[in-house]
DNA sequence: TGAATATATGAACATACGCTCAGATATTTG
DNA sequence: CAAATATCTGAGCGTATGTTCATATATTCA
């Protein structure tokens, strides 16, 4: 028991089945980098603020300064929040004047959304 | 600019549009209980470690020991993974002697890993 | 029963994260 | 240009989270 990191330092690829009983059993090892990649995706999408800030944006593209207001909070936590949504490549934005309106990137990311919403609406 | 948390203890439901240029347009705000639930489900979603184990149980059932070695990780780490994995429905278990055998919760689990996985390899 | 094995759990520590606050930048308007 | 508006950004604070370590529980085996 209690075992330390060892020595190699990618057992990155994929694996063969151990046990015995059916099934072709051919397990692929989600590789380090790949896991850390794909949970920075979904640690976006597990903020409650930027969800609801991504259930408004699902209408129609929205600015910041409204986004705020339909959230009542500072329009400074909605900014750090859309940086996030930015930066994992959830949403997109045009700018208009002084005004920024944000939307959804692309169909993608309105669908997971809304097949995540389905799921835990059972 | 800077507004404080106001009245209204729940904002909670549908809202219409405040735009004019066409599309139907009425946005659902998601509530703040759901976006909580939302949330935390991604949250279990959010970490390399527990994704690496759902990559793994994505092949076949698979018990604590052998989980944990093939991370290269201690088996109490992996058994608070699990843990967390199992309080988000992801996995369930079955016990046979003093082992555990860990398989992904349903079909469901795995469309969307492997929706999101391939999503993110383009 | 006692030793060994497999897993679970709580405390503790280091890190990550969301919000606030103050202030910076950019654009419009008088 | 100065004032007002819209947004962004960095520092700081409180809280959440992942891992380790020690220990508890349960099961098998001698």
């Amino acid at each position: 028991m209690a075992k330390k990191k060892a020595e190699s330092g990618t057992n990155d690829d994929l694996c063969t089945e151990h046990h015995h009983h059916g099934k072709t059993a051919k397990i692929l090892l989600l590789a380090e980098t790949e896991a850390q990649r794909m949970g920075e995706f979904f640690a976006v999408l597990s903020d409650p603020t930027r969800l609801r800030l991504m259930s408004l944006l699902a209408g129609d593209e929205c600015c910041v300064c409204d986004l705020a207001e339909r959230l009542d909070m500072t329009e400074s936590a909605i900014s750090h929040q859309l940086r996030s949504l930015r930066a994992g490549r959830l949403v997109s934005y045009r700018k208009e004047g002084r005004q920024v309106f944000y939307r959804l990137h692309d169909h993608h990311v309105l669908e997971l959304y809304q097949t995540v919403r389905e799921h835990l609406a059972e």
